[in-house]
DNA sequence: TTTTGTATATTTGTCAGACAAAAATTTGTT
DNA sequence: AACAAATTTTTGTCTGACAAATATACAAAA
């Protein structure tokens, strides 16, 4: 228990501090939480709302530059500290954007950035692999048919050209990887719906060390490749049905060489 | 340097990404990628993007307790002003809570709670109304076809007596909205895939202010009880695609009566 | 006049120490 | 052993200070 006190044995980083809230969650395993909720709000939630209120109510938009932090402290009346955990808690939400010497700015809020809660909804970990990418079928076939509906010839374009330049990357895993991502993305847009693009972009992250793993097994790269192809050229010729069967077996390749890989790691 | 970032210049050039890839990968390179040095972001937003790091990969799970702030200042090497900057913003964000006193605790991670912060900002035109249902559209009529096929006898009994009891509620709009939420539930529960039902459940509490005004006007309930019933016999009797026709009806007529009910408000 | 480089001032980022308020823990009493 | 009071711990807030990056003003050069 003493260890526990000890500040020396926390020095070091992120994995001495999960390891302080294991061996505490073990040594105080019975003491039961009760649920009574009852707190009075912190200054700083009080004043990230009133932040929120003058955005909504539109005497704060898009783009605008906030007072300085000093100004706003003579405002509200308070400290800095409780202001910047207030200015720090919009920012992290996507709200605000500060550079140090600057000022802070009230970002676009376009809808991409404030749908950014989904993207922590899916952090919740489920290793349920099958149920990872029966999800994904879901949203991504739908968001495949969309784009064939919706996008237009630029965009059609844009997602064949990032499909042939896979064709650079048969030796490079990490390359394959980031043009990866610009290819689903580039099929997001194209769908034109900012929350099922936000909810595949989730599920593309949560995915992604599965992915590290499979990608780096031979031969991968080119059959993923030529998927994305043939998903691409679908898009471009308007014809729906070929580029979801396509990207059906798209995925299905994605995840059967994921279990193989995986399957592989644990022998 | 900024044209690299802009994807217009992507588009035309067949092996211009290529290039970009490659000289990313080249500075991410120079920059030496020593994993715990903290350098770029500013300390509060890294300490946040790591302490979301640990939930994700289940270091950190729901309820848990987090170490003292003084624990933590030791553990990342950093004073207490950016810690709590990072700790706060997590709470405002429905991830943490604390009480005075008391100690960080890790929330349990409902989608109600981590949306809820951010609906205030989702609630505005019509046409995220729109991309709103289409996405709900997407993943729960999926979520109705798998009920169908995998609900056990109990859950299709407990999904069609939730929908006879919204009977009961025909005058009274806050107890059918529980016990709607309590139906799409156990909808969820049958479909079997954990992923896809906290999509649903987020996505039904965005919406959530626009069904409080959209389910206090009159007759919105019996059509949404008929139609649950029909839905919950369809399940009953393993008929996909009659189950799905229901819920579609019974989304469009949600979609219709909540944009009419913004329009009324808004005269 | 326009441009460019430099020096200054402003502003955010981080640190340190202190005290109040509320909760958790220990101690004392019955 | 159970309950109540006192002590300790822990978060919430304040003040002051300095470093780092940026914005600004100004002077010099083309």
């Amino acid at each position: 228990m003493a260890d526990l006190a000890d500040p020396k044995n926390l020095v070091g980083g992120g994995d001495t501090f999960a390891a302080i809230v294991k061996a505490q969650k073990a040594a105080e395993a019975d003491l039961g939480f009760a649920g009574g909720t009852l707190v009075r709000p912190s200054i700083s939630e009080q004043v990230s709302n009133r932040i929120l209120a003058m955005i909504k109510s539109g005497n704060l938009k898009a783009e605008d530059r906030l007072p300085t932090e000093q100004q706003m402290c003579l405002a509200f009346g308070i400290s800095r500290p409780p202001l910047r955990e207030a200015l720090k808690a919009l920012t992290l939400m996507g709200i605000l954007e500060s550079r140090q010497g600057g000022r802070y700015m009230v970002t676009d809020l376009s809808p991409t950035r404030l749908v950014t809660p989904f993207n922590v909804l899916l952090s919740v970990p489920d290793h349920d692999i099958q149920v990872q990418f029966e999800a994904r079928a879901v949203v991504e076939l739908e968001l495949v048919r969309f784009c064939v509906e919706r996008a237009n010839d630029e965009q059609r374009a844009r997602i064949l050209a990032l499909a042939k330049d896979g064709r650079t990357f048969y030796e490079d895993p990490v390359g394959f990887r980031l043009l990866d991502a610009e290819y689903h993305q580039a099929i997001n847009e194209g769908a034109n719906n900012t929350i099922l693009s936000t909810i595949s972009e989730g599920l593309y992250n949560v995915a992604i060390d599965a992915r590290r793993l499979a990608s780096a097994t031979q031969g991968v790269i080119d059959i993923s490749v030529d998927q994305h192809i043939r998903v691409a050229e679908a898009i471009g010729a308007h014809d729906a049905t070929a580029a979801v069967q396509a990207y059906q077996e798209h995925l299905d390749h994605v995840l059967s060489t994921t279990i193989q890989a995986i399957h592989e790691l644990s022998e």
